[in-house]
DNA sequence: GCCCGCGTTCCGGTGTGCGGAACGCTGCTG
DNA sequence: CAGCAGCGTTCCGCACACCGGAACGCGGGC
């Protein structure tokens, strides 16, 4: 079994439903009727029919199909809700990348170390997604949803990643730097001497480029194809500024480099 | 909206594949196609084929179709594996259920208090599905996938779950109390017994009857509902048995029950 | 370099999913 | 209390999109 062969980031998942021009109409259809439920959390079939500008029959045939298969719940009104059986797919799609068996118990000790927030993020198109996260003692509400996946240019997991694929970094700016609060680094050349002090440090910062407030300091988890180390995901320390890029900086770096070598040690390991 | 109005154990969702009568056949061998991920990671349109007993050609479009969609990755050599969007998918269809963001802190105090594991899980089927985990101090590799779904009458959770759901209890019983460890509780009327006890005391314990050397405690998370307090989730600690279930055991029954308690009355004012 | 196995593509017939309209139902509202 | 409006669901006929079999291109392996 291959270990984590980083998807070629599909540019087209980042954009909306959109019609495909694939063969299997009705399977497509029933996707988009998935994506429907990306931004809200219970619908209809005359919501989902308008949405995706097809037949309420139709919409409702879908719905009914995706609930018998259990991709889909009906909540007690007749309308839908996306189902568990979803949060056991997702949960295999992570264990499948063989990473985060792999990662916990380095997640584990560096809480433990810095009691701080570590976050696990790959890269999907042009997001990093963190698939896994070790709360500070106290498990912090803050940390939702809508915190599950960021642009990769604001995050210091984002620029590790970045730093050795040249093809993400021009995705990326390709999509244009985005400005989320005023230390948003949206100059492309810029961005560009960030990646590569990055490659040359081991680690990446990003302070208050997301979320006023907050920073992170990352580090690549890589595995060798080809002879070369290749950045497959990032252990990233996420906390208040003053906490990270302060007096404490180095070390957190070098906390958070260990911890990433030695998950990277281990994944060459796991690769039997 | 509605705070999780628990799915009505969708009892054929527990048995394999299997020839779904409904319409949308080529939703439903989607749907099929997914399943079979369920098993193996890594799966080829061949193997799908054979499994399905449907056309090699039907298998490669079903697999493109769900690759376009995202709900499958391609991996290198042409294969397909389980796509990171169904991660998002599941981690969307657990935040909707307004559950988890709400015992984040509890589960944190009280993993702090006991120093042990904590699990929150809700019922899918007959099994008990564990939806978030907050591990020990140093974080535990020893839970992982297979750790995230176990058979209700094994577990305490399953317990507190079963013992105010009588539908639930006989769709247990109907699928056989099976025996995974010498203490696995295999007899119908002791069950009962087990489940009345579980009723009075307002806790449930599990010695070993899943897992050899592990135990757990557990106590209900509670939605009155028609005037009635409903269990729709319970609070478990998981440990070496006598970790929990020695000299420890008032103050980690104690524990769990607090925070249950507080759970609940936080997602009884959740329900705005 | 041969062969076997894979994933993919092509093509025609047919059965299946599409859309529009009609049906109960619930929960508003005058 | 009755009317209505909106919902989810069902029915039905036509068209077309999907299924299966066979052919193609490619890669790895005794």
């Amino acid at each position: 079994m291959t270990v984590l062969s980083l998807p070629p980031l599909d540019l087209d998942a980042a954009g909306g439903v959109g019609e495909e021009d694939s063969p299997l109409r009705s399977v497509a259809t029933a996707v988009a009727v998935l994506d429907c439920f990306a931004d809200e959390a219970e619908l209809g079939a005359t919501r989902v029919a308008t949405r995706l500008g097809i037949a309420k029959s139709t919409a409702c045939r879908m719905l009914a199909a995706l609930a018998t298969g259990g991709l889909l719940e009906r909540t007690g009104s007749g309308r839908y809700r996306l189902g568990l059986r979803l949060f056991e797919y997702g949960q295999l799609a992570v264990d499948r990348l063989m990473l985060r068996d792999v990662a916990l118990p380095a997640m584990g000790e560096l809480r433990e170390l810095l009691r701080e927030t570590i976050q696990l993020g790959v890269v999907v198109g042009t997001d990093v997604l963190y698939v896994e996260r070790a709360e500070a003692a106290t498990m912090n509400v803050r940390f939702r949803s809508e915190h599950r996946r960021n642009p990769a240019h604001s995050s210091s997991a984002g620029r590790v990643l970045a730093a050795a694929d040249p093809a993400l970094v021009t995705a990326i700016l390709e999509r244009g730097l985005q400005r989320y609060t005023p230390f948003t680094v949206v100059d492309p050349l810029r961005y560009r001497q960030i990646l590569a002090s990055t490659r040359e440090q081991g680690y990446a910062t990003a302070r208050e480029e997301f979320e006023p407030g907050w920073s992170s300091i990352a580090a690549p988890i890589t595995l060798t194809r080809g002879g070369r180390p290749h950045p497959v995901a990032a252990l990233s320390v996420v906390a208040p500024t003053s906490r990270i890029l302060g007096p404490r900086k180095p070390a957190v770096v070098q906390g958070v480099r260990r911890a990433a070598a030695r998950v990277s040690a281990d994944l060459e390991r796991a690769r039997s």
